[in-house]
Order: C-alpha cells, then sequence, then structure tokens
DNA sequence: ATTGCAATGAGACAATAGTCTCATATATGA
DNA sequence: TCATATATGAGACTATTGTCTCATTGCAAT
C-alpha cells in the first residue's frame, strides 16, 4: 500500500520519508549516482518502502538535494549599515560558491535530473525551484531608490543568469577556467550590470 | 571484436557509425531519451555493435546532439560593412537561440550526460566543447579595436554566460519567462557587458 | 573465384529501475 | 489490552544498460 496522507500514522511517514532524504545526501556526496537499491539499505528501508514515498529515484534525488544547505539573507549580509549595491550582491555569489563548492556532486545530479523532466502544459509544476532570486532581491533591497522600478526588475533577471550554478558550469566545463578567474569576472560582470541599471 | 583502426575497412566503419549518430538525433528530437535498442534498430544495426562503436549510451547521445546544426561564422554575419559591435553579438546570440529551439529536446539530454560525467584527473578531456567562445570572438573581431587586450578578453568570457544554452535554461527553467522578456534581457545584458568593456 | 580477416549478429548474462502482489508487523484509537 | 487500519517487507516480474562469447557475413587483396 501507499502510505496515505490520513494523519494517521504521520509521525512514521515523516521519518522513514527523511530516513530516506538523509541516507540519499550521505551517499550523494561522492557526486556518484547511488543506486536506489543502495539508498534503501543505508535508510534501513526496504525498496518497496522507497518507491512508495518517491515516483523515481531521480525525484529522490533532486528533493535530497535541496535539503542541501542554502544560505539565509539574514546570515549573508551583515547587521550594520548596508555596504554597496555590488559588495551585497557579490556576497550573495560568495554564499552561492561556497554552497556549491561543499555539494557540487549533488548538485550536479540535482541539474541533469531536472534537466530531462519533461515538461507537458504550460501548468505543471516548474522545472526546478528559484532560490537565488529572493537572496538577489534582498541583497538590493536596500538600495531600491536608485534605481527605476523597471531597471530593478530587469537588474535582478540578469543577475541570476550570473550567480546560480548554470555560471558555475559555464565557467568549469566550457570555459575551464580556474575559479579565481571565474571569480574576477563575475565581479566585473555584476558591477557592470549594477552600474548601467542604476544609469537608466 | 571491437573496430580496429586500420586502414582495412574504413568506409564500412565510418558508415556504421554514421548511421547509429543518424539514428540517434533522428530518435532525440522529441526530447524523449530514446534507449540504445531503439536506436540499434533504427539503425538496422545490432546491439552489440552500437556499444563497439560507443562505451555508453550517454556517449552516444552527447555525440549526436553535437552534430546538430550550429552556425559558422560566415553564416552568421553579413558582408557588407560591419555593423556595431553590440548588433553583431546580438546576431550570435539570435543564431544560438534558433539552433536550441530547433533542438531543445536533444540539447537538454546532451547536457544533462555532460553534467553527469565524472572528472577523474585535471587533464582528461573537457565536459564540454565550446562552441560559443569562437562566435563571440568572431563577432568582436572587427571592433577589437575599441577595447583592451585584457579587457576584451574578460569580455568574451562575460558574454559566454548570457549566450548560450545555460542562460536559456536559467530563463525557461529557473525563471520561467517567455521568449520575448528573455531575449529583452539578454539584450539589455550584452549592451552592458560591450558598453563596460569598452570604458576601461 | 577463393580466402583471410575484420565487422557484424545473436544471444547469454549480471545489475539496476520500476511495478505489483501478498503476507507481516506495528502504531494507535477504542 | 485488543482490534484494525496502515506502513512495511519480501519477492516475482519486466525492461534497460552494459559486458562477453562465439558463430557468421562479407569486403578486399590475391
Amino acid at each position: 500500500m501507499a502510505p496515505s496522507r490520513n494523519p494517521g500514522r504521520s509521525n512514521q511517514r515523516r521519518r522513514t520519508r527523511k530516513d530516506l532524504l538523509d541516507a540519499a545526501a550521505r551517499l550523494m556526496r561522492t557526486g556518484e549516482k547511488p543506486s536506489l537499491e543502495a539508498i534503501a539499505e543505508e535508510a534501513l528501508v526496504s525498496r518497496a518502502t522507497a518507491y512508495r514515498y518517491f515516483a523515481n529515484l531521480d525525484d529522490l534525488l533532486v528533493e535530497a538535494a535541496l535539503h542541501m544547505s542554502m544560505p539565509e539573507p539574514g546570515t549573508v549580509f551583515p547587521a550594520g549599515a548596508p555596504e554597496d549595491a555590488v559588495a551585497r550582491v557579490a556576497r550573495v555569489d560568495d554564499a552561492f560558491d561556497e554552497m556549491m563548492a561543499a555539494n557540487e556532486g549533488a548538485l550536479r545530479l540535482m541539474l541533469a535530473s531536472a534537466l530531462q523532466r519533461t515538461r507537458s502544459g504550460p501548468d505543471d509544476p516548474p522545472r526546478r525551484q528559484n532560490r537565488r532570486t529572493p537572496l538577489i532581491e534582498a541583497a538590493l533591497e536596500p538600495w531600491r531608490g536608485q534605481f527605476k522600478p523597471a531597471a530593478l526588475d530587469r537588474l535582478v533577471k540578469a543577475l541570476a543568469l550570473v550567480i546560480g550554478s548554470e555560471g558555475m558550469i559555464v565557467f568549469r566545463d566550457v570555459l575551464t577556467l580556474d575559479d579565481a578567474e571565474a571569480k574576477a569576472i563575475k565581479a566585473w560582470v555584476i558591477a557592470a550590470l549594477v552600474e548601467a541599471a542604476r544609469k537608466e
């Protein structure tokens, strides 16, 4: 039987679900794609049960990757007087780089799975979560007055090109740059875009 | 036996190899990941033979995707007097968008496969080919004089963030923008970056 | 035309993904 | 404590990937 959503045994259900995600996250750290059998074994659960909680292996992996630590706006920005807008965006970029460095293997698995998710209708769930936009908006919030609303909106979306994991992929896999050069180029792009948006 | 590299029967070998790539490309157009068995059947070849030419299914798919039409510099830029640098870069972006629209399914498969290729040493082959840099360089070539060499180098790498398939992924999957808005934002970013590089 | 060797086909085999059924264990309300 | 609903385990089953072996086909040089 598939686990129901009745309030009946929700604790047990939440525990097994969490056990599976934890086990998957543990095995994913190597960057090797773990088999569902390995995950189930690591979670001390039968294979059938794993399939009762996740439609397929990729869904499990994606959800496990989302459990990875993502910086919170509160921790990224220092409490005192806000720095320059460029410096604050650079902070967001740093936070992402740190997170990605710690979880590159799992991240690649998640991205690959999401890329293959077939979207049929326009109204089914988005392929990817968007965790960068809130952070970028938080970075620019104190300096909102420096931008026209339309320019700010465009700037946020443009910065999303530079800051997430896709940027890392371009620099590492396509251009094969080292981290230092990638960082320098991103810093330059961020400054140029913020500057251009201010001037509108 | 694995096909050798002796000159003996190279025509036969090239034909078989091409048949497999063509068959894979044909089946990939839907965006569904074809099974190796389906590809072999479509190519009128046995499964074993397919594995004699490609180490695994993903390698076959990646190589098939690379066979997809990629614009040549000669066809992208008009012959007469060169337009503005920004306009020329925008042309490259358009060419990529066209190519990606025609092959989105296959492209996603290729990107997903490349993402999962495990990198062992620093000296093994790069995970991805880089076909955008030559085009971007060709776009900026006539206006090379407007930039300091270091600025030009950085500009090319920065534009690589915006122009390839990863940018499309961010706009479509993460930000869920429609094509028109994505295009507008990219145009703005391109102009801003070229402008900033000129001013160095 | 004949022959040797390279390419191919056929199929066995193991590992994994995913589905399904039935039996068992157990959490929880009575 | 007991009864029952419900989560779980065990395992059969199909499909696919990837490897391997052995027999056959057919290109090409003689």
